[in-house]
Formats: structure tokens, C-alpha cells, sequence
DNA sequence: CGCGACGTTGATTTGCCTCAACGATTGTGG
DNA sequence: CCACAATCGTTGAGGCAAATCAACGTCGCG
């Protein structure tokens, strides 16, 4: 039982950070989340399904990314311990995703269904305020991302990006770094090249 | 004193889309939001200030904006009525913002500042929910239009903006729209052209 | 071991940018 | 109310950043 606590300790931590529970929301927190392990290679979320979790990352890192028409992959978000993956659309809109969650190393989560979601923050208002501030910071970062990708060169975004995140640069495929900063995969090999040479 | 309130009917009207509110909560609301009025070509926020208010559009066009460096623009979104302006970043840490917010019509708003905003929402955690779910759809629609960037060329991207968001065309300079697209401006100018001979 | 994914490198192409010149339109002060 | 400036959209010439395509070496893994 307590060995079972021990994995919610990181998401309990982790909500503290902008809220104070009392006992019974903490039980009812326990009791909303999921655990799940999955293997490095497997997906958490694939392109036609509906998104019916929202998942908490507790170790390991985890891919999300994009398809387009002509099969051409975009990653979107690189996700870490204490990071949240989702597609948000499809989970609060029960549509189907055109998003991918991939495992990049054995990864453990827990994760909300969207009725256990709702009913938890109905019961506890508090929930409300944690994922408002979730959200809003969220939003935060995604605005300052656009800034960048519309506003720097390539060179400059993958600068930005190693200066950011140096520890996702040794978890992550060099491909998939590229088609996050906006990039073809060789450019961003022949950029390295570049720096390194001075 | 009906006169006054009659500004404030947009922003219940949209609040009560998502939650409920009883009159005391409305009393709240009401009070703690600011009209403001301001001319085109005004400004609501310049880089190098901060954020102070969060701004409900109740009349005209608003453009939020970007100087990079080398002092070129980049247009990141239209707020019309309904919509909500700000640099939520800088609203919520304080820190000097880098946006700037101009009046591409005549426009009327509802402003609220961080402080206020603070107390209403401990005071009525309705509005936890109210923000929460603003915040989450915004966060939807950035993600969407991040996908759009990355995955679409300059000419699909124009075509899905005009068909997502007809109206706005006929309010917004052209230069505006190609640098919310990421384009520059002659270039959006020569895919018209093109799109018109066929 | 041998296959398949990954990163590298080079040659070539292209989508989009830059710069500059030109009407058209707007708006502003005399 | 008009003249003039300022801003905007258009068009063309030229250039560059980044994509594409293809070949090759390397490494981890079944």
C-alpha cells in the first residue's frame, strides 16, 4: 500500500507547488489517477484513436508528434518527468486525434480519464486553480515558442534550444530535434558541423 | 448606471457559456473589470512594459504583436470581440514584456489587473473553472496553429486562413496577416496573385 | 553476423526573402 | 478642400537559407 503511495509522491509534490490539499483531496487524487508503465518504442496515443487520457510523467520521456499528409513527422513536445501529455483538443472534445505519444525510453505515467477529471474538480474546486495554472503557464511557453520559430533562423532556434534543454539533447534522436526546431534532419547535421568547426 | 452594466452583458453573456454565476458573482465581476475605450492606432501594451491588465474585447480589432532584433514585425494574433488580450507571461511574473497590443479599429474593453484578478478568484473559485477553460481552448487553438506552421507551406496556410477566418481579412491590413503567417508581405501579395488566375 | 535505423556529406533545387521602383489609397495639416 | 506625405499593395530581379535526393559509414539489436 505505502509502496503504492510512493508513485504518487512526485504528482502530489508537484501539485503543492501551487496549491495546499488537505487529506481527503489528496486521497481523492490518489484514487482519480492511474498508473502506467510502458516500453520504450510503444505509444501512449496513436493518430485515429480519441485521447482518453491525460497523463502525468513520472520517469522516462516520451515523444509527441504529428503526421502530415504526406507522412512528413513533426514533433511537438519532448516530455519529461513532472511534464503533462495530452492531446488536449481530442481529450476535452472527445474527437480524434491526429497526434502520436511515443515512448523514447521505458516510461511510467499516471493518468485521468476526462470523466474522473471532471468530477474530480467538481467535488474539489481546488483542482480547478492547479490546472489553470498549469494551463496558463503552459500557454505561456507555447507563445514563447512561436516567437522563436517565427522570429529566429534555424541556426539560432537549435542554439536556443541546446542553451534551453541540454538534457533532453542526449535523450532524443537528433532527427527528432530537428522536426521540432522546424528543420530536415541533414540541415540541422550540417549546422553542427558548423559550430563545431569554431 | 443600467447604461454602465449594459457594457458588461458581452462578458457575462461569454462567461456564462462555461459556469454558472449567481448575482453576487456577477456584482464581483463587474466590479473588479475597468471599460476602457481606445482610438486606433493606440496602443493597449508596448514592449518594455508590463503587462497590467488582462483585457476583454468588447468592440473593434486589436493586433498583439513582435519586434525581433532587426526590428521586423511578426503579427502572433487578432483579438476581436470576445476574445481576451494580453501577455499572460508578463501579467502573471511582472517581468517586462516584449509584445505590443494596437487598436486596428476603434475598440472597447473590459480590463482587469493581476491583483484584482487574484482576489476575485479566491474569493468565487467559479471563475478558477471559468479561467481554467479559457485558458485550456487557447491552449488548443496555439496548438493547432503550431501544427499548421510546421507542417504547411506559405500558400497552404494562406488558404486555410481565409477560410477559417474570413472576416478577419477584411479588418486586418495584408502585411499584417502575411507576418502572422510568417511570410513577408510581397510574397503573401505574389500568392494572390497566383491563387486569383486560377 | 546482417539488417535496419541513424547521422553525415555532397550536389542540386526551390520556396521564400530582400531590395527597389512604382501606382493607389489614405489621411493630414495648411 | 486640396496638396502633399505617408502607408500600403504590387511587381520584378536577384539571392540565399533550407529542402530534397542520394550515397555512404556507423552503430545497436535481433
Amino acid at each position: 500500500m505505502d509502496k503504492l503511495r510512493e508513485r504518487y509522491k512526485s504528482l502530489i509534490a508537484n501539485m503543492q507547488k501551487h496549491i495546499k490539499m488537505n487529506d481527503i483531496e489528496i486521497d481523492e487524487l490518489c484514487n482519480s489517477f492511474k498508473y502506467k508503465k510502458i516500453k520504450k518504442g510503444q505509444y501512449l496515443l496513436q493518430a485515429g484513436e480519441v485521447c482518453r487520457y491525460q497523463s502525468f510523467v513520472l520517469s522516462g520521456c516520451l515523444k509527441l508528434h504529428h503526421l502530415n499528409q504526406e507522412g512528413k513527422e513533426h514533433a511537438l513536445h519532448f516530455l519529461q518527468p513532472a511534464w503533462w501529455a495530452a492531446d488536449l483538443y481530442s481529450y476535452f472534445n472527445s474527437t480524434t486525434t491526429n497526434m502520436n505519444i511515443k515512448a523514447l525510453a521505458d516510461t511510467e505515467v499516471l493518468q485521468i480519464e476526462k470523466k474522473t477529471f471532471d468530477k474530480m474538480l467538481d467535488k474539489h474546486p481546488i483542482f480547478e486553480r492547479f490546472f489553470r495554472v498549469i494551463y496558463q503557464n503552459a500557454l505561456c511557453s507555447q507563445h514563447k515558442k512561436t516567437i522563436d520559430s517565427i522570429s529566429l533562423s534555424a541556426k539560432e532556434r537549435y542554439i536556443n534550444f541546446i542553451n534551453h534543454f541540454p538534457v533532453i539533447q542526449s535523450l532524443v534522436p537528433q532527427k527528432d530535434i530537428a522536426t521540432y526546431l522546424g528543420m530536415a534532419p541533414e540541415y540541422l547535421s550540417k549546422l553542427r558541423k558548423d559550430l563545431s568547426r569554431k
